[in-house]
DNA sequence: TGTACATCAGTGAACGCGCGTTCACTGATGTAC
DNA sequence: TGTACATCAGTGAACGCGCGTTCACTGATGTAC
């Protein structure tokens, strides 16, 4: 699995490295791959479970929504992105495969954001500031929250990881974030 | 290059089909590839290229700066997704090579998008309503509304063409942005 | 504590296949005079 | 209007190579009694 993620952050992506190219990674004989994965495509999928279930498990320790509102935005960021450098080889590949990769792993990626959504909505029902705001509506500004740190990985992980660049993309992510939520404060949920 | 859309889009993404297989699905003989391009990679390039000098195009001939800035969201995300659908091959293969593609590809898209993102603040500096937004807040801000629109044409491509389920897509994107300018009514630009 | 057996990860040879690229070629279309 | 030549897209044979997968194997580690 280390051979894999390594292949595909150094170059190209999972589609692109052959089962003989990650056994050679691995010092050791293509057929003993066989020993641990049925195929590739088993390989692929297993490295976006443990992607989330680890991202899962540490958003869930969290416990962000039992925190006070201000400073959570801040807070969440730089929780995230620590989060994101620590296991930068598997957000590479997470992030390449989400829609490079075959039906069954784009469909994983997915399913898995949609979760975090809908936690992150649940999340904010929680809020008196947000009381005012209808269930769909709490959906919609969720999602808009979720791109919002997708792409700051996304950026982080472009950037190399000795270099303190990270800092501006923080301060630009919460910017707009902070931005986010002033809107919200001024939105108001007109019923259909 | 048609054929090479045809398979990205309908299998995989572009560094796992073959030279061999897009000359099939040209109907042409392999060696005929070389005629018109001299590797992959150069095919790849032209079709990036291709992308987004028309959206360029259609942006530009849009005229955007002089609208008013009431409608303004509806007509721009109408007006995007209506392209998009438009030229669906062509943004299945940017989407998927914007992460999993070559660095050169990788480079390429990612110039385009700050390209637009530039335009795009500089669109804004010319409404009175937000003068009095700073132009680094105005690049965050175009940033944002960047990148959701790029969610929304992910999206898009993501749904069968003949499902009318774009219409929800539009009006969550137009919802968000609207969310958005709401802050930006409320931001103010501090001096560092 | 010692013996017998099962499980497991890794080995190495072999297979047929599709790959990118080379080369010399063909024949249709365009251009110069 | 007719002739000679250049340009161009496509052809087809051939090459060496890395690929995924099969198979029977080895030897170390774990388990039962």
């Amino acid at each position: 699995m280390h051979a894999a993620l390594e292949l595909v952050s150094s170059e190209a992506n999972f589609s692109a490295i052959s089962l003989r190219r990650i056994a050679r990674q691995a010092g050791v004989v293509p057929t003993a791959f066989y020993r641990h994965f049925e195929d590739l495509d088993a390989l692929g999928l297993t490295l976006i479970e443990d992607t989330f279930r680890s991202l899962r498990q540490i958003l869930g320790d969290a416990a962000l929504a039992s925190m006070p509102l201000k400073g959570l935005v801040r807070y969440s960021v730089e929780l995230f992105a620590h989060y994101v450098r620590d296991n930068r080889l598997l957000f590479q590949f997470v992030v390449k495969e989400r829609f490079a990769g075959t039906v069954a792993m784009r469909e994983a990626i997915h399913n898995e954001i949609v979760l975090l959504t809908n936690a992150l909505a649940a999340d904010l029902a929680r809020f008196d500031e947000f009381s005012h705001i209808s269930q769909d509506d709490l959906r919609v500004i969720s999602d808009l929250v979720v791109n919002t740190v997708i792409t700051l990985s996304e950026r982080i992980l472009d950037v190399d990881p000795d270099n303190a660049e990270d800092d501006a993309l923080m301060l630009r992510a919460e910017k707009q974030l902070r931005l986010i939520f002033m809107g919200v404060g001024r939105w108001e949920s007109r019923s259909a």
